[in-house]
DNA sequence: CGTAAATAACTACGTCCGTAAACATTGGTA
DNA sequence: TACCAATGTTTACGGACGTAGTTATTTACG
């Protein structure tokens, strides 16, 4: 409600990093996103641009930017699974969970969260 | 596999119901997407890029076309689920599935459908 | 047959996105 | 202190996207 940033594909992999490791700085961010074929270039202009919508926020120390994210985790993962329910399953959460379940792998643990929550999910 | 075209948001809501009701011409599309704040021209640009791309085909009757999907509903729901678990729940479909039993609506159908496919899921 | 209505094709336009290079600034090191 | 390396800032650019107006074509109706 109160966020509502637009978060970019590749912009959600920057914002994951941040969210984990928080406060981070570009370096740091760079690094963990070296499995992508990124310049570090790119990078800092994901960082720059998360700023500017005010996802992010930074301290400056020294020549450096610490940056922590300036809107809720939770909030934003929301916004954009509704907006993926909505338009990939057209507002069906059944078959949107079905076809998770069905075509990703699960582990035994995975499954037993699962079923516990069903049955929280059930008995209210 | 053989597909991959990229369907953006507002697109997908065309794809829907095409794949529900093909074959379907212009105006039953835009009929059946009233509810969205787009002018028929709006829609028209959609069925057209969708063509270009490779992701609808039509016959033409009369001065209108008819339009069918040329690519799987299948495979198509699959590589935009496969990106957005990537991109927002860092490919995990653990927190993925649990996020949305969570926030989203449950039919005690659907709970049950899900239980069932959680057997399955283990026993093999 | 002429004309209006429907339909498709073409054009448009500002913004976002992925992708980065170029430039400026600052801090550490020789 | 001079200069290189790291870091942030600015600029760039083509393509996708949402959004639709304009133009051309075709068909149905009066």
């Amino acid at each position: 409600m109160t966020d509502q940033v637009d978060i970019s594909p590749a912009e959600w992999l920057v914002m994951n990093i941040v969210w984990d490791r928080q406060p981070i700085n570009a370096s740091e961010v760079i690094k963990a996103l070296s499995n992508q074929a990124w310049t570090s270039a790119t990078i800092r202009t994901f960082l720059h641009r998360l700023v500017k919508k005010g996802a992010l926020e930074f301290e400056q120390e020294g020549n450096r930017y610490i940056y922590s994210a300036a809107i809720k985790r939770r909030s934003s993962v929301k916004n954009a699974s509704k907006s993926f329910l909505n338009s990939v399953f057209d507002g069906q959460t059944g078959p949107l969970i079905t076809h998770f379940v069905k075509s990703e792998k699960l582990s035994a643990e995975d499954i037993q969260n699962l079923r516990d929550l069903l049955d929280q999910k059930e008995s209210r």
